[in-house]
RNA sequence: GUGGCCAUAGUGUAGCGGUUAGCACUAGAACCUGUGGAGUUCUUAGCGGGAGUUCGAAUCUCCUUGGCCACCCCA
């Protein structure tokens, strides 16, 4: 025999049937909000130019220089697995004249990006992302509303205790300011920051304020504020975006300290992530989290963690200056990403399960007629939208009553030789055992009607 | 990219230089060729891959692949 075992490339995980109905819950969730706001779904290509993302995300981000997929074609083109969904989108409103379109532009996309970097739990080289982008408005109240349906989609997912972090890091106008005034600080400084961090003074330093180390931290908890050096324009819009979501009631954190790696951002940046999941949570008895109304899952072996840590579950902002650094005029425009396989595992930490279809009925047959005929009236039920299972390459009966039983049937309808030729079928309540013998022609109207009256 | 931990049937695991590589769950089958959730019995299936050390390797070494964790960065 032959050994040939394959393992998945690292970072690209599949993602199994018992997982896509997660997937397809947060797709599901999100459609569905998004269409009420008048967002409409757009796909571009995995692999744009590479230039489309050194041009537009920034040459020295992380992202571009270090994490970026990228292949020369036979036509000499250097193409990119693309890394994030915002440069491709605008090169789409550029390319397809959306300017002329009613404005704002309002998209949503859903779909794999690649970055090539370590993966750990939450992250991964080949991950899907959600997001939107709203083109072509440069009022305040479009970041605002984001940031509203950003939240909405992950209440409607079932989170709680959502932790909006939210700054403005100004633009091309204020922000060559405020990062002298942060560098003056650090000047005398700079011996008791990390060694990273001293060598983001010379890339970019504004992501010290961003560092990790319990030192620098401490350094920076006395930097000077981003917001506290806007010009007068920037200055207006955040706090305007600040007075809406105080107005629609969503509740955020000013995070002084939240500065994002792509070069596009400008003004409003912001990130969402959940308050820790505590070991009392993830113990849980049964009843308090069907009282939160999510279906319990067998408890994992695995000890609970004190904390799981996912990083953030979405994150966005405003990027004015991205479609000029692409080629085009002015569109002012913001949007965010969720990261869908965070969310996942954050709902699996959570025990929030999404709902898997339930079988209904289950269709037995004993013999060749009646095999031909259950083929038949699996095309009936199917057009009255009840889900029927089935086990058509087995004969047992005992085998297929056990599967009906597996699958959480509420009825088994039993069509074997006899019923076949007499233009009878079986049905059978599994719950009780009860069996009743009714005409063949009369079985939807039957089931339907014992369906409609559990439901009651 | 840097550092650390890990890898045994589909899943979860035992095995600590010599074992027919054990157990649980799952799956398939039989008892019962037309009546499920139970039981008993049986079956399928494993040392991630490759080199080396050794009389002998799941076990030791190296390489490689994958996973996890911290950093970095981000969704």
């Amino acid at each position: 025999m032959e050994k040939n075992k394959f393992q998945n490339p690292s970072g690209m995980h599949d993602i199994l049937p018992q997982d896509e109905f997660y997937y397809q819950k947060i797709y599901n969730t999100g459609q569905k909000i998004l269409d009420f706001y008048g967002f409409e779904k757009i796909d571009t290509p995995i692999l744009e130019m590479a230039d489309l993302f050194s041009r537009g995300v920034g040459e020295a981000t992380e992202v571009v220089e270090k994490q970026m997929y990228t292949l020369r074609t036979k036509g000499k083109d250097l193409l990119a697995l693309r890394p994030e969904g915002t440069a491709p989108i605008m090169r789409a409103y550029l390319q397809h004249g959306m300017h002329t379109w009613l404005q704002p532009v309002k998209l949503w996309y859903f779909g794999p990006f690649f970055r090539h970097e370590r993966p750990q739990a939450g992250r991964y080289r080949q991950f899907n992302q959600f997001g939107v982008e709203f083109l072509g408005e440069k009022s305040p109240i479009a970041d605002a509303q984001i940031i509203l349906i950003l939240t909405a989609i992950l209440e409607d997912l079932g989170f709680k205790n959502l932790v909006v972090k939210i700054n403005s890091i100004g633009d091309s106008n204020c922000r060559p300011v405020y990062k002298k005034i942060l560098l003056s600080f650090l000047k005398n400084k700079k011996s008791e920051l990390c060694s990273d961090c001293q060598e983001r003074i010379k890339t970019n330093p504004l992501r010290i304020l961003d560092c990790k180390n319990a030192k620098c931290r401490q350094i920076l908890a006395e930097a000077p504020q981003t917001i506290n050096y806007l010009c007068p324009e920037c200055h207006q819009h955040f706090k305007e975006v600040l007075e809406i979501l105080d107005e629609i009631k969503v509740s955020y954190t000013l995070d002084s300290h939240l500065v994002r790696g792509f070069d596009y951002y400008t003004n409003t940046v912001f990130e969402v992530e959940l308050a820790p999941v505590k070991k009392e949570v993830a113990e849980k008895k049964e009843e308090e989290i069907i009282a939160e109304g999510a279906v319990p899952v067998e408890a994992p072996k695995v000890e609970e963690k004190e904390e799981l840590q996912l990083g953030s579950l979405a994150g966005g902002g405003r990027y004015d200056k991205l479609a000029k650094s692409l080629g085009g005029g002015d569109i002012p425009a913001c949007g965010w990403g969720i990261g869908v396989e965070r969310v996942v595992e954050a709902m699996k930490a959570r025990k929030m399960k999404p709902n898997e279809p339930v079988v209904q009925v289950f269709l037995a047959q004993i013999g060749i007629l009646a095999k031909r005929k259950t083929l038949r009236l699996l095309e009936d039920f199917r057009k009255e939208r009840i889900r029927v299972a089935e086990s058509l390459g087995r004969d047992s009966l005992k085998n297929q009553l056990a599967r009906a039983d597996r699958l959480g049937a509420k009825y088994t309808l039993i069509l074997g030789q006899k019923e076949a030729l007499d233009g009878e079928i079986i049905i059978r309540n599994m719950e009780n055992g009860q069996q009743t013998t009714v005409d063949q022609k009369d079985i939807i109207k039957e089931v339907k009607k014992r369906l409609q009256q559990e439901n009651k």
